[in-house]
DNA sequence: TTATCCTATAAAGCAAGCTTTATGTTTCCA
DNA sequence: TGGAAACATAAAGCTTGCTTTATAGGATAA
């Protein structure tokens, strides 16, 4: 009935928006942004925070497609998914771009 | 002890990522996008949900800088704000973007 | 293997988002 | 001026997100 896949794609869409839309989870991608990659532990002490609250975020940044995580012996390094967030946002712009593409097509006369 | 307002940005900044983190949501937007600008009885018909439920997820795109709306007689017509949508974008892209300039200075080999 | 460090997960409780039903507000028309 | 149309808001109830406390899993070192 539907084009498959139109639904699933809304909803990975908001979850990787529920993602970003908590103070803690930017304040991890900020400190990601700044230093690269930092492990489970050293963000929970610069954001001082438990480390089962930090994990608790970090899972819902996996699951937006947010940030990717590396394991080295014990500790799990994060860092911000780049390629994620860029088609994430692509995906946000083609869900929303069609009006943006008319005003395009009417000022280059088509 | 802080630059001011670094909290009430972040705040900000969550808000509208929250206003985008829901399929409903999405799906108003995508309609937006498609023909411009539509009353909100309109969205409600063409989503077959309630007006007061539509009433609930556009104050949240409000809130969240993402739709406006303009008011034309007893219709409230609503557009993307699509101005504020890419201010918040660049918002999110100063936060998490040190790492990218790092990236571009090592390329440039500053 | 045992002990320890680092991280993830579970359970319980609180806070916030979401939906429905009902009602208030504004604008237009008869 | 009364009434209907379009939209917003309120209250109640349910769902989901979030935090804390406790515990389990995985990797290293002794």
């Amino acid at each position: 009935m539907f084009p498959l896949g139109q639904r699933d794609e809304r909803h990975e869409l908001s979850d990787h928006f529920l993602a970003l839309a908590n103070v803690t989870r930017l304040r991890i991608l900020e400190r990601l942004g700044e230093v690269g990659e930092e492990s489970v532990n050293d963000l929970a002490v610069y954001l001082h925070m438990s480390q089962p609250r930090i994990s608790w975020h970090l899972r819902m940044l996996r699951v937006g497609g947010v940030v990717r995580t590396r394991r080295d012996g014990r500790q799990v390094y994060c860092s911000l998914d780049v390629e994620s967030l860029a088609r994430e946002r692509a995906r946000l712009d083609e869900l929303i771009g069609i009006k943006e593409r008319m005003k395009v097509r009417k000022e280059v006369g088509a």
